[in-house]
DNA sequence: AAATCAAACAGAAACGTTTCGGTCTCTGAG
DNA sequence: CTCAGAGACCGAAACGTTTCTGTTTGATTT
């Protein structure tokens, strides 16, 4: 059976109404009640649906969003992407999601090609702290939303965690309960979130009159390996350390993994505070303590945001700043020299 | 600054040629030597880029697929869509990402939404064994792809995994190390890959001449909460169990933490197998022994079936198989009643 | 009952492509 | 040098909306 979709010229002539009535009826526009049902019926008959296509051909709006993010095969943004999707889709928009393997030539193709796909707004995780990728898009006009990090000399919203405050509490914990020796596994140096993360280690040891010793510092690249691979390094560099901060979720898994190996005992001999992931954290024994980011509520605040600046014609530039959350677990324990 | 995108009316003014002959350079055919100079010229010099909105009013086609999963934010299923992803994206097309929370009623207006942005076709890993929420979609001849289960009485492509197969081995496994009381942690009866990885267990036991004790079988729903719970449920009804067979990630998860809270030690008072996510189960201390699913494969084969449909026009409708991969660790031994 | 005026309606043009006929321009054979 | 014939090219129509510019309608006022 051939069949052709009823376009809205067919409920015209159903109704004997215009083509402007109709487009009005769709839009919000007034229309005579008893022309409102005559409409109803022509659709339910003919089965009609609007053409977003051809309404986006003559409004230039998609009603889409595109995402780029480093790794969707990841927590953290999964989360973050489920959270905004779930609005976006509420309000019509469709998500159309670009993964970019961590990969800054990638990033740019994917921006490139959301651009060609006319999406009406870019939701960004960067891969580092520089690039231009995002310009291009963003002078067209369109609105831009950073997630998690910001780029240098880039004026857009973003919606970011306090990481300097997470790192710092963290790391407090562990100083009050008698830790002095507190190794820390960071991300890549020309990350934005990893630096904000390094700031709190060194401002929680200032508070305290603590100098900071760089054996205790080891900068993993976010992968499970470099977890592993940071607890081997730091525990044979620093006999006397006792507890470590990991500040992603791969690595935290890495460095159980690694401890596991190395055979020492969580908290016995090494207490240890995590990142993301509440999940694994519970299913760690003892229950991991970590630091949790309110993602769901990220991806949220992104929509919102992407909505006012589409739907109500915002212009202003906001930058939101979430806080993250300490989840008790079992696995920090006061140093024993002191208390032993 | 006001600025309109050009068009390709303004390549043919530039270029003195015809609208046609534009429209034919970009979609591969022949021209002239020397015009094809002059229009390559004209694009760089006007920033031209095809508006693919106004070419899809034209075709009728949108470049975009959708997806309809049940929870993004897991591990099985964003594996999946990167590997999907990936490969539709080299091919120009975008993919749309629909988190219908494993609820009938969202996947329902998940595949209504995306059926009114007109996707070219939909990729949908189903709830549950029934539903018809896609056959208007198909009805417009337009390609479905389900992932990993069936629908009963839905005509259509599909990519599962030899679920029968790899419950079969996982339990042949146990069974060849003496086990005689082997739990098994399955997803809920309504779930076609729950069906399969049943029969599989029911079929190894079969083979080894051993009959099924019914108490030895728990239905969970793939949460970490079910999981523990199996576990406590399966330990008390079962004294004698002395290995359990956990059939998705999250319950494999929830089973080393019930596990781990009743003091049973893996595998010394309990051999454990568990599914997916090499990640955790790298991570556990043993490592996990697990069936893995070739997840990325998943992805790739769904965009080469659909990539067949729409760009060669294939119509024959295709079922793949593929298989799981048992990767061994340490939480399988030999049972003690036998060997000491 | 006529006048007034806003609200509701109608039709055509436009959005930027593809495609269908038909026309022109080269190339090479005679 | 001419002339087919193929290949390249052209312009208009169409895809299904929205919107602009008027026109009609019907309730309200006088």
């Amino acid at each position: 059976m051939i069949f052709t979709a009823a376009t809205m010229k067919d409920i015209a002539k159903r109704t004997g109404l215009g083509l402007a009535t109709i487009s009005s009826y769709f839009n919000g526009g007034n229309v005579r009640e008893k022309n409102r049902i005559k409409i109803e019926e022509a659709i339910e008959e003919l089965h009609y649906e609007v053409n977003e296509v051809a309404r986006g051909l003559k409004t230039n709006a998609t009603k889409t969003i595109g995402v780029v993010i480093p790794e969707l095969n990841n927590v953290f943004c999964s989360e973050i992407i489920t959270g905004m999707e779930d609005i976006l889709r509420s309000h019509g928009y469709a998500t159309i999601i670009c993964d970019c393997r961590t990969d800054r030539t990638l990033e740019k193709e994917a921006v490139d090609f959301l651009t060609r796909k006319r999406v009406d707004g870019i939701v960004n995780m960067p891969v580092d702290i520089t690039g231009s990728h995002l310009t291009e898009f963003q002078d067209k006009g369109r609105p831009v939303v950073l997630i998690d990090r910001k780029i240098q000399g880039m004026e857009c919203d973003s919606v970011l965690v306090d990481n300097q405050k997470a790192a710092h509490d963290a790391v407090e914990l562990l100083l009050k309960n008698g830790h002095r020796n507190i190794g820390i596994v960071c991300g890549p140096r020309d990350v934005f979130t990893a630096r904000e993360r390094m700031k709190g280690y060194y401002a929680a040891h200032e508070e305290t009159g603590i100098a900071v010793r760089e054996s205790l510092i080891y900068h993993g690249d976010y992968t499970i390996q470099s977890g592993a691979r940071a607890l081997e390094t730091l525990v044979d560099r620093n006999k006397d350390m006792t507890a470590v901060f990991v500040t992603n979720y791969e690595m935290t898994m890495g460095a159980v993994i690694g401890l596991n190996e190395l055979g020492i005992s969580i908290p016995g001999q090494m207490s240890v505070i995590g990142f993301d992931n509440l999940q694994f954290a519970r299913a760690c024994s003892p229950k991991l303590t970590i630091v949790s980011q309110p993602t769901q509520e990220i991806g949220r605040e992104v929509a919102r945001i992407l909505l006012k600046h589409l739907e109500d014609g915002e212009t202003a530039i906001t930058t939101e700043k979430l806080q993250t959350e300490m989840i008790m677990g079992r696995s920090v324990v006061k140093y024993g020299g002191i208390y032993e």
